[in-house]
DNA sequence: TCTGGGGTCCTAGGACCC
DNA sequence: TCTGGGGTCCTAGGACCC
């Protein structure tokens, strides 16, 4: 039997606020103090929102073409996203926080968790405060810090931290008083069902959660939803994931500018994922093994029936062959394409991903590879080197009228200098 | 007119085996 | 007419996250 002391465990959670607003902000000094909101691709939903925004009553997630009127009224300034720019900014963040303690789990593109235990309790609080002074003195980003000993309750932490004027809570004494006052549905781990299962049976807050019995919760929910427990109840059940672990599946998608009926633009569409997609696995010397097609039909539209399609095939030898792949995909594609349909959306999935060079023991393998391989080689130099898809396949069509929306970019750009605000003096 | 995209993990159930 | 039990592996779909 082995005993792990935990009460000294602590776990610091960094989250940018308002990431992408925030990155725009960086290079435009207009609109600091006015209401701004990011948009998602094709300019769909609000996915980042100032605070300013926030107080109008701009929601999170909201359909952009809901809150147009808001939008006009209060001179919110609008931008669609520019992940690239998101990127940069978010690495440079993280190897910050990497100087603050080596055990990181970088968790999203804005925020990690860090484990700070080897700081002494009545200094963490002060070191919290450091690591957000040097992030913003470093990179201009705001953000909050919550600490306490698990991951579950630094969420807590963070959430209280974000509305608190320092931004840095350690979380340690009074956490049940904080606890009743956190709404169940804000609790990490717990999502839109498990709200309504917790509601229903009277859990309308953290504590009440905490304090639920161990059989009801295992009975009612499943392992995730008892390590929840557990951790609001201060007792680690979630390790910090430090692993840079490559990804297991990827995923290229996107709705369309303009609903699609042809065939012809779908296999477009799906031939440009698939590119990408094959791109992204190479990056990573990385194989794939099968390959999902998937279309749909927007699920909003109430007045056109709803069709939603994909078709897995698995790959006889692993490959990251573009041109393998898109001829796959394409097989798959003609098998569930329907005529008369408007589709919304089309995307693949490369799943059972493997690292390049296992070989698999197959007489036709070396030959056929090393051809193919020269040519992928090539195609990806070019393409990081004079922009992105400068190479292409045929398939993929030019000036294509399903590509997405993207009205309101910064079209910022890290690496150039024309992107920097200028000052006169 | 217009409603994102990319992940991970868990579970139930089927196929298969002895 | 009677028709086991237990194990593994795989997959699809759901829930959750940001």
């Amino acid at each position: 039997m082995s005993f792990i002391n935990n009460s000294k465990k602590k776990i610091a959670l960094i989250d940018c606020n308002s990431f992408y607003v925030s990155c725009e902000r960086l290079f435009n000094p207009k609109i600091q103090k006015i209401p701004v909101v990011v948009l998602s691709n094709n300019d769909g939903c609000v996915i980042s929102r100032s605070t300013e925004a926030k107080r109008i009553g701009i929601k999170m997630g909201e359909p952009y073409f809901k809150v147009k009127e808001l939008v006009k009224k209060n001179n919110v300034q609008i931008f669609s996203s520019n992940y690239a720019l998101y990127g940069d900014i978010s690495r440079r963040v993280m190897k910050i926080l990497k100087g603050f303690s080596d055990k990181i789990e970088i968790y999203s593109i804005d925020e990690a968790f860090i484990d700070l235990s080897h700081i002494k309790n009545e200094l963490v609080e002060d070191y919290g405060k450091r690591i957000k002074e040097r992030v913003l003195k470093w990179t201009g980003i705001p953000t909050s810090v919550g600490i306490s000993n698990t991951k579950t309750l630094s969420k807590v932490a963070n959430h209280v931290a974000k509305k608190n004027k320092a931004g840095v809570i350690f979380l340690k004494d009074n956490i049940d008083e904080v606890l009743k006052n956190f709404d169940i549905s804000d609790v990490w781990g717990v999502g839109k069902q498990l709200s309504k299962l917790y509601l229903k049976n009277g859990i309308n807050n953290a504590l009440k959660l905490k304090n639920i019995s161990n059989s009801w919760v295992k009975k009612s929910t499943n392992v995730l939803g008892a390590k929840t427990v557990m951790e609001l109840r201060g007792i680690p059940c979630i390790e910090l994931d430090t692993e840079e672990t490559k990804r297991k599946s990827c995923c290229v998608s996107r709705s369309f500018g303009k609903k699609v009926q042809s065939l012809e633009k779908l296999k477009e569409s799906v031939t440009t994922h698939c590119l990408n997609a094959a791109e992204k696995i190479r990056n990573d010397n990385q194989t794939t093994r099968s390959i999902t097609v998937f279309i749909r039909t927007s699920p909003f539209d109430k007045n056109r029936r709803y069709y939603s399609n994909s078709f897995t095939i698995d790959l006889p030898i692993a490959t990251n062959n573009s041109l393998e792949l898109v001829k796959t995909a394409i097989t798959g594609l003609v098998k569930i394409y329907k005529h008369g349909y408007f589709y919304q959306k089309a995307g693949i999935i490369l799943s059972k991903l493997n690292e390049a060079g296992e070989k698999e023991l197959n007489l036709l393998t070396p030959i056929l590879e090393n051809k193919s391989q020269k040519l992928m080689k090539a195609m990806d130099l070019t393409n990081s080197k004079y922009g992105r898809n400068v190479i292409s396949v045929a398939q993929a069509g030019i000036n294509n009228s399903w590509r997405m929306r993207r009205e309101h970019s910064s079209r910022i750009d890290t690496a150039s200098f024309d992107s920097l605000p200028k000052i006169s003096i």
